[in-house]
DNA sequence: CTCTAATGCATAATATTCTTATGTATATTT
DNA sequence: AAATATACATAAGAATATTATGCATTAGAG
């Protein structure tokens, strides 16, 4: 498949992205809870698909993390860097067109916003 | 992930099954022809993706084949079964409820028609 | 007329990315 | 006091794609 072969693997990075991108800077389970609300409990990031994801995110060197203890518990926040916020505007473009195009290929209709 | 899980890993599947809604039926070499052609050249289906998953929608009972000899080449078309037709409605329902809670969790734009 | 590209099927090795399970620990609520 | 929520992390396994390979026929270009 083309549009870069990962798109149609994998939303995810993409929907961290995007989070990432509207809070400035967001810990791991803040991201789960987020993306449950927003999507009225449908899609629910598992830890392990969640955490390895940032750890790519960060060695791709989209991210850069902040360690904060809050108590004795440990929060690891995660901030786009400037190629991130680049690399996030190349993944929404890419996934609104692959969106566009499956709409024609599975005849959707237009969902009123 | 929700979404009976493997929406995000591929919607292949569900394009393969909504060709064979509207074409009665298909071969494979000609589903990838004509989900290129409906993709303006951006989908290109492998045929290490499309044959395991024809033989998987087979298996699972949703097509049924008829071999047919062009000459002496082989033609192995597939027509949706009546299990299928209602999977293929259910798999388009599904995906486009995601696509739906995409464009909330990722601000996408409205495309017109 | 010959060679290349297109048609048509198929499978195996590999890569990617997810789920599920497991582990550890702190904080909050019942 | 016990259960649930918060917060990180990794490993084993499953699912599904890419890439590579294989075989054979047909059409088209040079």
């Amino acid at each position: 498949m083309m549009y870069s072969s990962e798109l149609l693997k994998g939303t995810l990075k993409t929907i961290v992205l995007k989070q990432l991108e509207q809070n400035n800077r967001m810990y791991g389970y803040e991201i789960t809870q987020r993306v449950k609300e927003l999507s009225a409990n449908r899609i629910q990031i598992t830890e392990g698909a969640l955490y390895p994801t940032l750890h790519a995110l960060e060695a791709e060197g989209l991210v850069v993390t902040e360690n904060e203890y809050i108590g004795k518990r440990l929060r690891k926040y995660y901030r786009l860097s400037t190629n991130g916020q680049q690399k996030t505007e190349e993944k929404l473009n890419e996934l609104a067109e692959f969106i566009a195009t499956l709409r024609i290929l599975l005849d959707l209709k237009t969902q009123p916003l």
